[in-house]
DNA sequence: AAATGTATCAACCGCTCCGAA
DNA sequence: TTTCGGAGCGGTTGATACATT
């Protein structure tokens, strides 16, 4: 209904970590007098926080039937059975465990199931298994590419040259950030390098040259790569939830995940903009010789938020 | 020992749902 | 049927504790 909640952005009322002595006041109240209507109780007990707030406060810490601690094994398993069954509906799970909250449940997962099952090789948002990066990698070639979608071939086309080539080395980096984050332990070379023998992925990026990955033909035919497959996609979808960093193995390929020194210019774009402009702004590109994985995320998520690329780029990343 | 990175979790925010008028 | 307002939900943030370098 687009109603802005009035109580959190009263600015007179309190926010942040209770007190003990607003916790007591919230339990001898509801104690005496039960919850009522969460608007009113504030004041009724005498605390200067909103509703929204004193209820929060509640039903996540105070209620008595709340279980403190750890999650058991058990209950850690019947989450992961009822994430398949109900997705992020975090009270309908809660509503199956007793005495713990949604809240709690939303952190555990978020914070430690995820990752568990991630690093399994699942998929958190399906319990699939995670496609095999093998299944990425035959993708690269050319002709898994062609003739899919046509906005990023427009949008291309309309690049200054040494942009569209910018371009290509910012999505061959992610290529590598997919390689050297994944939480799969075998991947092969088919078409990379030589070896087809199935290694640890950690071995595949000491072994890529990044100067040999940006001769692959497929990144010379980059423009006309017009959508991704849905599995490509797949893989994506999952990069983002792994954190882990490679280890000393991975020499030049190390993976930063924060260089804002290394941030990038927007995709210029291809609206509004004079031909001037744009090449300003290509000069203006501070492309340090650096090995290409080593550009961060974050300079990634600024060549998103240029306004007429956006759609494409999203497209891509997410 | 200090600096830096990571994990955890309480709390907030913005939104939708739903019942009452 | 529409509007309003309270309740609840899911995503996100920020503080803090803990681990690692």
């Amino acid at each position: 209904m687009g109603r802005s909640p009035r109580s959190f952005t009263d600015n007179s009322l309190k926010k942040g970590p209770w007190t003990l002595e607003e916790d007591k006041k919230l339990i001898d109240y509801i104690q005496k007098h039960g919850k009522g209507s969460w608007q009113l109780l504030p004041k009724k007990a005498g605390l200067n926080r909103c509703g929204k707030s004193c209820r929060l406060r509640w039903t996540n810490y105070l209620r008595p039937d709340i279980k403190h601690g750890n999650f058991s094994p058990d209950e850690e398993q019947t989450i992961i059975d009822l994430h398949l069954l109900h997705g992020n509906k975090w009270s309908t799970i809660a509503s199956h465990l007793p005495g713990r909250t949604d809240n709690e449940i939303k952190n555990l997962w978020n914070s430690n199931l995820r990752k568990k099952l991630l690093r399994s090789g699942i998929d958190p948002k399906n319990h699939q298994p995670i496609p095999d990066v093998n299944l990425l990698l035959n993708l690269l070639p050319i002709s898994s590419f062609t003739n899919l979608m046509n906005p990023w071939k427009y949008a291309l086309k309309l690049q200054a040259d040494q942009v569209t080539e910018f371009a290509k080395n910012q999505v061959l980096q992610n290529i590598l950030e997919v390689l050297s984050t994944s939480p799969l332990p075998i991947i092969s070379t088919n078409c990379l390098g030589e070896s087809h023998n199935p290694i640890q992925y950690g071995g595949l990026i000491n072994q890529i040259d990044p100067l040999q990955l940006l001769s692959n033909p497929v990144l010379t035919n980059w423009g006309s790569i017009e959508a991704l497959p849905e599995e490509f996609a797949t893989i994506f979808n999952s990069m983002e939830t792994i954190p882990e960093i490679l280890d000393n193995q991975t020499n030049g390929f190390r993976i930063s995940k924060s260089h804002a020194e290394y941030s990038l210019p927007a995709l210029v774009s291809t609206t509004g903009t004079s031909t001037t402009n744009q090449m300003d702004s290509i000069n203006s590109m501070h492309i340090p010789n650096q090995p290409l994985a080593s550009y961060s995320i974050e300079s990634w998520g600024n060549l998103i938020d240029d306004d007429a690329s956006s759609y494409l780029w999203k497209d891509i990343y997410y």
